[in-house]
DNA sequence: CTTGACCCTATACGTACGTATAGACTGTAC
DNA sequence: GTACAGTCTATACGTACGTATAGGGTCAAG
Protein backbone atom coordinates (compact mmCIF):
# COMPACT_ATOMS: atom_id res chain seq x y z
CA UNK A 1 0.00 0.00 0.00
CA UNK A 2 1.35 3.54 -0.93
CA UNK A 3 1.29 6.19 1.19
CA UNK A 4 0.76 7.33 4.88
CA UNK A 5 -2.49 6.83 6.67
CA UNK A 6 -4.08 9.47 8.40
CA UNK A 7 -3.25 8.60 11.88
CA UNK A 8 0.69 8.08 10.78
CA UNK A 9 0.61 11.83 9.18
CA UNK A 10 -0.47 12.63 12.07
CA UNK A 11 1.41 11.40 14.79
CA UNK A 12 4.64 12.33 12.53
CA UNK A 13 3.42 15.76 12.68
CA UNK A 14 2.31 16.10 16.68
CA UNK A 15 -1.15 16.81 16.00
CA UNK A 16 -4.06 14.41 16.45
CA UNK A 17 -6.38 12.91 13.45
CA UNK A 18 -9.42 15.56 13.59
CA UNK A 19 -6.90 18.00 13.21
CA UNK A 20 -5.56 16.81 10.09
CA UNK A 21 -9.33 16.33 8.56
CA UNK A 22 -9.99 19.67 9.75
CA UNK A 23 -7.17 21.59 8.27
CA UNK A 24 -8.11 19.69 5.02
CA UNK A 25 -11.67 21.17 4.90
CA UNK A 26 -10.13 24.39 5.48
CA UNK A 27 -8.00 24.35 2.39
CA UNK A 28 -4.76 24.08 3.64
CA UNK A 29 -3.64 20.40 2.90
CA UNK A 30 -4.77 18.93 -0.28
CA UNK A 31 -7.40 16.23 -0.77
CA UNK A 32 -4.62 13.36 -0.87
CA UNK A 33 -5.82 10.12 -3.31
CA UNK A 34 -7.50 7.48 -1.80
CA UNK A 35 -7.11 3.21 -0.78
CA UNK A 36 -9.41 1.27 -2.65
CA UNK A 37 -10.84 0.81 1.00
CA UNK A 38 -11.74 4.99 0.79
CA UNK A 39 -8.83 5.30 3.04
CA UNK A 40 -6.76 8.21 2.47
CA UNK A 41 -3.00 7.79 1.26
CA UNK A 42 -0.94 10.60 2.15
CA UNK A 43 2.25 11.29 0.27
CA UNK A 44 5.58 11.45 2.79
CA UNK A 45 5.43 15.17 2.56
CA UNK A 46 2.45 15.41 3.78
CA UNK A 47 3.71 15.43 7.10
CA UNK A 48 6.11 18.47 6.16
CA UNK A 49 3.07 20.43 5.22
CA UNK A 50 1.51 19.85 8.73
CA UNK A 51 4.46 20.99 10.31
CA UNK A 52 4.80 24.01 8.12
CA UNK A 53 1.55 25.21 9.39
CA UNK A 54 2.29 24.54 12.84
CA UNK A 55 5.72 26.28 12.63
CA UNK A 56 3.74 29.13 11.09
CA UNK A 57 1.02 29.64 13.45
CA UNK A 58 4.19 29.67 16.07
CA UNK A 59 5.30 32.62 14.68
CA UNK A 60 1.52 34.41 15.29
CA UNK A 61 0.03 33.78 11.42
CA UNK A 62 -3.79 32.34 11.42
CA UNK A 63 -4.53 29.78 9.38
CA UNK A 64 -6.10 31.53 7.01
CA UNK A 65 -2.76 33.35 6.45
CA UNK A 66 -0.91 30.69 6.14
CA UNK A 67 -3.48 29.40 3.36
CA UNK A 68 -2.21 32.14 1.86
CA UNK A 69 1.34 32.05 2.07
CA UNK A 70 1.13 28.31 0.61
CA UNK A 71 -1.29 29.43 -2.09
CA UNK A 72 1.66 32.32 -2.86
CA UNK A 73 4.08 29.32 -2.65
CA UNK A 74 2.68 27.45 -4.98
CA UNK A 75 2.41 30.20 -7.43
CA UNK A 76 5.37 30.47 -9.90
CA UNK A 77 6.21 34.09 -10.43
CA UNK A 78 5.51 34.76 -7.01
CA UNK A 79 8.17 37.16 -5.73
CA UNK A 80 10.02 36.52 -2.60
CA UNK A 81 9.28 40.03 -1.05
CA UNK A 82 5.54 38.99 -1.06
CA UNK A 83 5.96 36.69 1.79
CA UNK A 84 8.33 39.30 3.14
CA UNK A 85 5.42 41.83 2.96
CA UNK A 86 3.30 39.20 5.33
CA UNK A 87 5.86 38.76 7.20
CA UNK A 88 6.55 42.41 7.88
CA UNK A 89 2.66 42.96 8.45
CA UNK A 90 2.44 40.24 10.99
CA UNK A 91 5.41 42.30 13.25
CA UNK A 92 2.84 44.71 13.12
CA UNK A 93 -0.04 42.99 14.23
CA UNK A 94 2.47 41.80 16.95
CA UNK A 95 3.50 45.10 17.98
CA UNK A 96 -0.05 46.81 18.53
CA UNK A 97 -1.29 43.72 20.20
CA UNK A 98 2.09 44.38 22.70
CA UNK A 99 0.58 47.93 22.71
CA UNK A 100 -2.36 47.10 24.12
CA UNK A 101 -1.31 44.80 26.32
CA UNK A 102 1.10 47.34 28.22
CA UNK A 103 -1.52 49.76 28.18
CA UNK A 104 -3.44 47.71 30.08
CA UNK A 105 -0.46 46.83 32.39
CA UNK A 106 0.09 50.32 33.01
CA UNK A 107 -3.30 50.99 34.27
CA UNK A 108 -3.97 48.09 36.21
CA UNK A 109 -0.21 48.35 37.84
CA UNK A 110 -1.48 51.55 38.80
CA UNK A 111 -4.47 50.57 40.37
CA UNK A 112 -2.96 48.03 42.45
CA UNK A 113 -0.47 50.98 43.67
CA UNK A 114 -3.57 52.79 45.27
CA UNK A 115 -4.84 50.03 46.90
CA UNK A 116 -3.07 48.84 50.07
CA UNK A 117 -4.76 45.47 50.00
CA UNK A 118 -6.23 46.47 53.53
CA UNK A 119 -9.37 47.57 53.72
CA UNK A 120 -12.89 45.68 53.09
CA UNK A 121 -13.88 45.38 49.54
CA UNK A 122 -16.27 48.49 49.93
CA UNK A 123 -12.89 50.79 49.90
CA UNK A 124 -11.08 49.18 47.33
CA UNK A 125 -9.10 51.82 45.31
CA UNK A 126 -8.91 49.02 42.28
CA UNK A 127 -13.09 48.75 42.21
CA UNK A 128 -13.89 52.41 42.62
CA UNK A 129 -12.06 52.73 39.80
CA UNK A 130 -13.87 50.70 37.81
CA UNK A 131 -17.02 52.25 39.19
CA UNK A 132 -15.66 56.07 38.57
CA UNK A 133 -17.41 58.35 35.69
CA UNK A 134 -13.93 59.86 34.60
CA UNK A 135 -13.19 58.88 30.85
CA UNK A 136 -10.17 57.51 31.31
CA UNK A 137 -9.28 56.62 27.07
CA UNK A 138 -8.26 53.14 28.03
CA UNK A 139 -10.57 51.74 24.89
CA UNK A 140 -8.31 48.65 23.61
CA UNK A 141 -9.15 46.65 21.10
CA UNK A 142 -8.49 43.07 22.31
CA UNK B 1 -43.26 54.15 34.84
CA UNK B 2 -40.11 53.44 37.09
CA UNK B 3 -36.76 52.58 35.72
CA UNK B 4 -34.93 52.87 32.31
CA UNK B 5 -35.90 50.48 29.46
CA UNK B 6 -33.07 48.42 28.34
CA UNK B 7 -32.70 50.57 25.13
CA UNK B 8 -32.04 53.01 27.51
CA UNK B 9 -29.44 51.54 29.42
CA UNK B 10 -27.40 50.19 26.14
CA UNK B 11 -27.87 53.57 24.97
CA UNK B 12 -26.16 55.36 28.38
CA UNK B 13 -23.44 52.78 28.08
CA UNK B 14 -22.36 52.44 25.01
CA UNK B 15 -23.30 49.19 24.13
CA UNK B 16 -26.20 47.67 22.38
CA UNK B 17 -29.26 45.77 23.17
CA UNK B 18 -28.29 42.23 22.78
CA UNK B 19 -25.31 42.70 24.38
CA UNK B 20 -27.29 43.87 27.80
CA UNK B 21 -29.30 40.82 27.57
CA UNK B 22 -26.27 38.76 26.80
CA UNK B 23 -24.41 39.61 30.23
CA UNK B 24 -28.01 38.79 32.31
CA UNK B 25 -28.04 35.75 30.56
CA UNK B 26 -24.30 35.61 31.68
CA UNK B 27 -25.13 36.22 35.41
CA UNK B 28 -23.02 39.58 35.30
CA UNK B 29 -26.36 42.32 35.06
CA UNK B 30 -29.07 40.56 37.87
CA UNK B 31 -32.55 40.07 36.36
CA UNK B 32 -34.65 43.53 36.60
CA UNK B 33 -38.03 43.61 37.79
CA UNK B 34 -40.19 43.91 34.96
CA UNK B 35 -43.21 46.09 33.75
CA UNK B 36 -46.90 45.13 33.29
CA UNK B 37 -46.05 44.64 29.53
CA UNK B 38 -43.07 42.50 30.68
CA UNK B 39 -40.75 45.05 29.36
CA UNK B 40 -37.18 45.17 31.48
CA UNK B 41 -37.06 47.98 33.88
CA UNK B 42 -33.83 48.80 35.25
CA UNK B 43 -32.07 50.98 38.17
CA UNK B 44 -30.92 53.86 37.35
CA UNK B 45 -27.13 51.91 38.21
CA UNK B 46 -27.76 49.58 36.02
CA UNK B 47 -25.66 51.59 33.27
CA UNK B 48 -23.42 52.03 36.10
CA UNK B 49 -22.39 48.25 36.27
CA UNK B 50 -22.30 48.10 32.62
CA UNK B 51 -20.12 50.52 32.40
CA UNK B 52 -17.95 48.92 35.13
CA UNK B 53 -18.26 45.97 32.87
CA UNK B 54 -16.45 47.31 30.09
CA UNK B 55 -13.45 49.13 31.82
CA UNK B 56 -12.62 45.92 33.66
CA UNK B 57 -12.97 44.67 30.10
CA UNK B 58 -10.63 46.84 28.80
CA UNK B 59 -7.88 46.09 31.86
CA UNK B 60 -8.03 42.76 30.23
CA UNK B 61 -10.45 40.51 32.67
CA UNK B 62 -12.75 38.13 30.73
CA UNK B 63 -16.30 38.36 31.45
CA UNK B 64 -16.00 35.21 33.66
CA UNK B 65 -13.27 37.21 36.29
CA UNK B 66 -15.57 39.95 35.81
CA UNK B 67 -17.98 38.31 37.35
CA UNK B 68 -16.08 37.14 39.90
CA UNK B 69 -15.27 40.58 40.91
CA UNK B 70 -18.49 41.29 41.25
CA UNK B 71 -19.72 38.77 43.28
CA UNK B 72 -16.93 39.40 45.16
CA UNK B 73 -17.98 43.33 45.55
CA UNK B 74 -21.15 41.98 46.71
CA UNK B 75 -19.90 39.51 49.05
CA UNK B 76 -19.96 41.39 52.92
CA UNK B 77 -16.71 40.25 54.36
CA UNK B 78 -14.42 40.12 51.46
CA UNK B 79 -11.18 41.64 51.71
CA UNK B 80 -9.50 44.39 49.46
CA UNK B 81 -6.77 41.93 49.15
CA UNK B 82 -8.93 39.51 47.67
CA UNK B 83 -9.36 42.13 44.77
CA UNK B 84 -5.54 43.05 44.74
CA UNK B 85 -4.61 39.18 44.24
CA UNK B 86 -6.96 39.26 40.98
CA UNK B 87 -5.38 42.36 39.42
CA UNK B 88 -2.20 40.63 39.99
CA UNK B 89 -2.79 37.66 38.60
CA UNK B 90 -3.69 39.52 35.38
CA UNK B 91 -0.73 41.50 35.46
CA UNK B 92 0.76 38.16 35.23
CA UNK B 93 -1.29 36.57 32.12
CA UNK B 94 -0.37 39.83 30.55
CA UNK B 95 3.12 39.78 31.00
CA UNK B 96 2.61 35.73 29.72
CA UNK B 97 1.47 37.41 26.41
CA UNK B 98 3.92 39.89 26.29
CA UNK B 99 6.54 37.62 26.48
CA UNK B 100 4.89 35.42 23.87
CA UNK B 101 4.41 37.88 21.08
CA UNK B 102 8.23 39.02 21.66
CA UNK B 103 9.22 35.49 21.02
CA UNK B 104 6.57 35.60 17.48
CA UNK B 105 8.54 38.72 16.75
CA UNK B 106 12.68 38.17 17.35
CA UNK B 107 11.55 35.10 15.29
CA UNK B 108 9.67 36.61 12.49
CA UNK B 109 12.30 39.41 12.26
CA UNK B 110 15.25 37.42 12.55
CA UNK B 111 13.65 35.49 9.14
CA UNK B 112 12.80 38.73 7.84
CA UNK B 113 16.49 39.97 7.94
CA UNK B 114 17.62 36.98 6.08
CA UNK B 115 15.01 37.53 3.14
CA UNK B 116 16.55 40.14 0.58
CA UNK B 117 13.19 40.43 -0.58
CA UNK B 118 14.46 39.78 -4.26
CA UNK B 119 14.37 36.49 -5.60
CA UNK B 120 11.35 34.22 -6.72
CA UNK B 121 9.48 32.94 -3.78
CA UNK B 122 10.86 28.87 -4.27
CA UNK B 123 14.75 30.64 -2.58
CA UNK B 124 12.72 32.46 -0.24
CA UNK B 125 14.22 32.09 3.50
CA UNK B 126 11.24 32.43 5.10
CA UNK B 127 9.27 29.77 3.67
CA UNK B 128 12.52 27.99 3.78
CA UNK B 129 12.81 28.29 7.39
CA UNK B 130 9.07 26.91 8.21
CA UNK B 131 9.83 23.97 5.72
CA UNK B 132 12.95 22.97 7.40
CA UNK B 133 13.39 20.38 9.98
CA UNK B 134 15.75 21.93 12.49
CA UNK B 135 13.67 21.61 15.73
CA UNK B 136 13.64 25.59 17.21
CA UNK B 137 11.76 25.06 20.37
CA UNK B 138 8.84 28.21 19.67
CA UNK B 139 6.24 26.76 20.67
CA UNK B 140 3.98 29.44 21.65
CA UNK B 141 0.82 29.17 23.54
CA UNK B 142 -1.15 31.41 21.68
C1' DC C 1 -56.15 53.27 12.90
C1' DT C 2 -52.02 52.57 11.11
C1' DT C 3 -47.05 53.38 10.98
C1' DG C 4 -42.75 53.21 13.20
C1' DA C 5 -39.87 52.63 17.05
C1' DC C 6 -39.26 49.95 20.69
C1' DC C 7 -39.59 45.59 23.46
C1' DC C 8 -39.98 40.25 24.14
C1' DT C 9 -38.08 35.22 23.38
C1' DA C 10 -35.57 31.76 21.06
C1' DT C 11 -32.37 30.49 17.92
C1' DA C 12 -28.79 30.92 14.59
C1' DC C 13 -24.75 33.03 12.93
C1' DG C 14 -19.94 34.85 13.20
C1' DT C 15 -14.82 34.46 14.30
C1' DA C 16 -10.72 31.25 15.37
C1' DC C 17 -9.27 26.76 16.18
C1' DG C 18 -9.96 22.87 16.96
C1' DT C 19 -12.05 18.40 19.88
C1' DA C 20 -15.42 14.91 20.57
C1' DT C 21 -19.04 11.80 19.43
C1' DA C 22 -22.07 8.55 16.81
C1' DG C 23 -22.64 4.98 13.67
C1' DA C 24 -20.60 2.37 10.20
C1' DC C 25 -16.76 0.04 7.85
C1' DT C 26 -11.79 -2.11 7.39
C1' DG C 27 -7.69 -4.46 8.44
C1' DT C 28 -5.10 -7.46 11.38
C1' DA C 29 -3.60 -10.38 15.15
C1' DC C 30 -4.64 -14.05 18.07
C1' DG D 1 -13.79 -15.89 13.91
C1' DT D 2 -13.70 -12.44 16.73
C1' DA D 3 -11.84 -8.71 19.24
C1' DC D 4 -9.49 -4.45 18.78
C1' DA D 5 -7.30 -0.61 16.57
C1' DG D 6 -7.80 2.27 12.89
C1' DT D 7 -10.55 4.78 9.34
C1' DC D 8 -14.78 6.97 7.19
C1' DT D 9 -18.60 10.81 7.31
C1' DA D 10 -21.47 14.02 9.52
C1' DT D 11 -22.57 16.61 13.25
C1' DA D 12 -22.21 18.61 17.72
C1' DC D 13 -19.59 20.56 21.30
C1' DG D 14 -16.16 23.80 23.40
C1' DT D 15 -14.14 28.57 24.36
C1' DA D 16 -14.86 33.82 24.26
C1' DC D 17 -17.76 37.45 23.04
C1' DG D 18 -21.00 38.96 21.12
C1' DT D 19 -24.38 40.11 16.63
C1' DA D 20 -28.28 39.09 13.82
C1' DT D 21 -32.69 37.29 12.66
C1' DA D 22 -37.48 35.60 13.01
C1' DG D 23 -41.89 36.03 14.77
C1' DG D 24 -44.35 38.14 17.93
C1' DG D 25 -46.30 42.01 21.32
C1' DT D 26 -46.48 47.27 22.97
C1' DC D 27 -46.71 52.12 22.80
C1' DA D 28 -47.15 56.87 21.13
C1' DA D 29 -47.80 60.11 17.30
C1' DG D 30 -50.19 61.60 13.42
Amino acid sequence: MEGLKVGEVARQAGVNVQTIHYYERRGLLPRPPRTESNYRAYPGDAVLRVRFIKRAQDLGFTLKEIKELLSLRAAPRTRCSDVRHRAEAKVQDIDDKVRTLQAMRKALTKLIGECSGKGPVTQCPILEALDSEDERQCRASS
